[in-house]
DNA sequence: AATATATTCAACCGCGAAAAC
DNA sequence: AGTTTTCGCGGTTGAATATAT
């Protein structure tokens, strides 16, 4: 990696500095009302984009990657402000669940949200509340005790992530959920993991449960059908593989519900009449809601909803629905998953 | 009312990937 | 094909604000 703070020109091999990382003459700090005015009367006539240069064309005195941060953050018309909405928190929840800390990914779920505020909102809220809840944020899973370190250097070097500390399991073991290896192998050599990807649907089993409602059916079915592994590392790498992938996780308890519906009305007695709530429920609100996600296809097929491109992850695109009702071998699946 | 402490969030920084040359 | 430039991401910081003492 170059020094940011210069650029040596390929004509002519001398390196000088470049403006956007210069501290001479670049503002820093908070950016004051003239300066938005300008900036976001220069985008709206040139465009987003050429950010480094941006700054001189619409003669502001802030590096390029200021002036595209407040644009991105702020400015941008499609910036929704105010604070996040239950159904919005309930979403940003799953979403990490299956992605970890990728707010850039999360926030393309959440139509007006940046990554910015929703790292934020977890940083500063979310990951309090769960954490008072007795519920790792990383794992999303009860609270253990650290493991020693003997464990810890057991772990293959691959799993140690020094920007991050390592996500542990149930046994204090580290590991990676299957999102988030599908996510590293979409930029990464597939021979990082000489098990991947028949192993990203294993971890997927023993991570996710499968239990009433919560199968893993959808993610594997395309693990199942006869492709190769290179065929499969292919289709990791496409966003429309990955959208599918995130999809089914985030509806699997959705579709489980209405498949228990149409169950208890074909026999009345043959489930559990202890009625229980969602965990997720209890844990994210005060009231009792479950979201509702698009459903597959519907969500990110020919019609964009809530402003997604087509290929997109889901969105939110509702307003809470009505309390799902699970019974109680659904919560123990529910409680195994935070 | 004054001070200390906690919380929030806009903005900065460094890095890596992708694009451009 | 190799090098440079640009962009975008995630982690972190610190000023402003809120709350507690």
């Amino acid at each position: 990696m170059r020094n940011p703070s210069s650029t040596t020109s390929t004509r002519s091999k001398i390196t000088v500095p470049t403006p956007c990382c210069s501290k001479v003459g670049i503002k820093k700090g908070p950016w004051k009302p003239e300066e938005d005015e300008l900036l976001a009367n220069y985008i709206k006539k040139e465009g987003e984009g050429r950010w480094r240069t941006l700054p001189n064309r619409a003669g502001l005195a802030r590096c390029g990657k200021s002036c595209r941060l407040r644009w991105m953050n702020y400015l941008r018309p499609s910036v929704k402000r105010g604070r996040i909405a239950p159904d919005e928190e309930d979403l940003i929840l799953r979403l990490h669940r299956l992605l970890g800390n990728r707010w850039s990914l999360i926030a393309g779920r959440i139509p007006g949200r940046t990554d910015n505020e929703i790292k934020n909102y977890w940083n500063t809220s979310l990951s309090k509340k769960l954490i008072s809840q007795g519920i790792d944020p990383r794992t999303h899973r009860p609270l253990k005790p650290y493991p020693d370190s003997s464990e810890i250097e057991n772990v293959p070097v691959q799993n140690r992530n020094p920007k991050s500390p390592p996500v542990l399991d149930e046994n204090g073991r580290v590991y990676r959920t299957a999102a988030t290896r599908v996510s590293e192998n979409l930029t990464a050599p597939p021979n990082l993991d000489d098990q991947f990807p028949s192993q990203v649907a294993a971890d997927a089993t023993e991570y996710w449960p499968n239990r009433d409602g919560f199968n893993m059916g959808s993610l594997q079915s395309g693990y199942d059908q006869g492709k190769t592994d290179e065929d499969l590392i292919e289709d990791i790498g496409n966003e429309d593989t990955l959208s599918s992938l995130l999809d089914s996780l985030l509806n699997d308890n959705v579709f489980a519900y209405q498949q228990r519906q149409q169950l208890q009305q074909q026999n009345m007695s043959g489930l559990s009449s202890k009625l229980v709530v969602s965990s997720s429920q209890i844990l994210s609100h005060g009231n009792i809601w479950e979201a509702q996600v698009s459903p597959p296809m519907a969500a990110f097929g020919d019609k964009a909803v809530g402003g997604a491109p087509s290929n997109s992850l889901p969105v939110l695109t509702h307003q809470p629905a009505p309390l799902h009702v699970l019974t109680e071998n659904q919560t123990d699946v529910i409680n195994g998953m935070y």
